[in-house]
RNA sequence: GCCGUUGUAGCUCAGUCCGGUGGAGCAAUCGGCUGUUAACCGAUCGGUCGUGGGUUCAAAUCCUACCAGCGGCGCCA
């Protein structure tokens, strides 16, 4: 293949050898036309009468409903819209012609009719459960409530890449196995490496932080294993990490960074995903009101907002699901809750100056009681107080010798963050969990298909 | 790991409390059919009731052991 300079030339090269002589009109971009046109995809639905029989095509746009009559058909067609089945692959030919009975108002009045692939009786029908689903998500994956959120899952990791580019952060690409752990030992899968083990990255937070002596500014979009025996909505195994970290920002302007981030993403996909969001009935009121910036609560304030709601809490006490869920729903709107108390956050968190007890870490919660969005803060960046903290947890120094020699040479301020790009689809889609914004979550109990 | 719960047709479920020849809808197959919207109507096909053991004249149903799934919590993005 000749790869040539105009990139629109080099695309109509290659689709030509892919497919020659023939353009096909996506189903949702079907108008009433005087001009014939000619669609592929596979049968959403069909429905069979004597002499016409319906059928819903669907492509990646969305789908088309056509109808095929004996008397407009070739014997041939018409023998092979008989025989053809739900999710069949097939080309089509007719006229586009406006009828309020259709989806759409458009329907196509078939000239001709292909079936390219029979197949087998799709196995998924009307009843499903979830579990169904996902012994068979590698069907699933067709149907319109996996492809809308895929659509969504899509706008919001190209957001995100949009806004790190437009605010001078560069893509970087750190490693995902990895020799020590990032958070501590317990939830780490681990491997064969050679004649050594390696573990799969909970976190690239430690590179990304080495990175920064040269970018500055630095994320990356990688997959984050967490080896946790958790059953819940708000977990997987395996999921898509968001990860910001930099230089000579502090923990102040490291919230104005998500905050910013997350309100232009939250305005990209209401603004390229209307239709996904209300095949999905997603209420999006709640979604466009927002703006940045953000709500910001103390930990120490958000213990006494909810002890004034029936919770009985002291200051230090970790936040559970059910205290979070309500302050989430208490407050409405997304927020952060800024300043833990230090006991709860690992070791390169920076604490405060004037009083260790609190430090520089916030969450970024999500409204409608979907809960945390995002973990970041100001990183320790001076030496001794870095090393004092890792030998507070247990942890030997030599397996971070690393990560504290970059506090040896020209260390500097700096913050950063960590967004699941699956807690954002799935309070962006109003989803009831999380395993539904992957085409094949791993959990617990499922690495297959 | 803890607590709860479920296992009956390819799929979704009823039947279990109170033992007496296993049901429905969907799918599939065949037939019918008025422009259908997960079309509709009729018929047919389809099950060692998770597995082993026990009680009983008789077990999907009662007892027991085991297996598997699901939900919630611990955790966190």
């Amino acid at each position: 293949m000749i790869f040539l300079r105009n990139p629109n030339i080099f695309l109509c090269e290659s689709s030509r050898e892919l497919m020659p002589e023939q353009t096909f009109t996506r189903a949702a971009e079907v108008i009433p036309s005087e001009d014939s046109v000619t669609i592929r995809g596979w049968i959403y639905r069909i429905r069979k009468m004597k002499d016409k029989i319906f059928v819903v095509l669907r492509d990646a746009s969305g789908i088309i409903q056509c109808i095929g009559q004996e008397d407009n058909l070739n014997p041939e067609a018409w023998k092979m819209l008989n025989e053809a089945a739900i999710e069949n692959y097939i080309i089509v030919e007719g006229n586009p012609v406006e009828d309020n009975r259709a989806v759409n108002n458009v329907e196509v009045k078939l000239t001709d009719f292909k079936l390219m692939h029979k197949g087998e009786i799709f196995p998924i029908a009307k009843d499903k459960s979830k579990e169904f689903m996902l012994d068979n998500t590698h069907l699933f994956v067709r149907s319109f409530q996996s492809t809308n959120v895929w659509k969504v899952k899509a706008s919001v990791l190209r957001a995100s890449r949009e806004w790190f580019f437009e605010n001078d952060f560069y893509e970087t690409t750190p490693p995902i196995l990895t020799g020590s752990a990032c958070e501590g030992g317990s939830t780490l899968f681990s491997l064969k490496y050679f004649d050594s083990t390696a573990y799969l990255s909970q976190s690239i937070q430690l590179y990304l932080e080495a990175l920064i002596y040269s970018l500055e500014k630095v994320y990356a979009i990688t997959p984050s294993f967490r080896a946790e025996k958790m059953r819940t909505k708000r977990h997987v195994n395996e999921f898509w990490h968001i990860e910001g970290e930099e230089a000579f920002v502090d923990f102040e302007g490291n919230m104005k960074i998500q905050e910013d981030m997350v309100a232009y993403i939250v305005q990209y996909v209401l603004e390229h995903n209307e239709k996904e969001f209300r095949e999905l009935k997603r209420d999006t009121s709640v979604l466009e009101s927002i703006k940045a910036p953000f709500k910001k609560v103390s930990y120490k304030e958000a213990i006494d907002t909810l002890n004034e709601n029936g919770f009985d809490l002291q200051w230090d006490d970790d936040m559970k699901t059910e205290e979070e869920r309500a302050l989430s729903n208490i407050i409405g709107e997304p927020f952060f809750v800024r300043d833990y108390p230090s006991k709860h956050k690992p070791f390169y968190v920076k604490l405060h100056e004037d009083d260790p007890k609190w430090c520089y870490s916030a969450d970024l919660m999500a409204p409608e009681g979907f809960g945390e969005l995002i973990t970041g803060g100001q990183r320790e960046d001076v030496l001794d107080t870095l090393v004092r903290r890792i030998q507070e947890e247990g942890w030997e120094i030599e397996d971070y010798s690393w990560y504290v020699d970059l506090r040896k040479y020209g260390s500097v301020p700096h913050s950063g963050f960590g967004l699941g790009a699956e807690r954002l689809t799935w309070w962006l889609c109003g989803l009831d969990t999380i395993q539904e914004t992957l085409p094949f979550p791993r959990t617990r109990n499922r690495v297959y298909p």
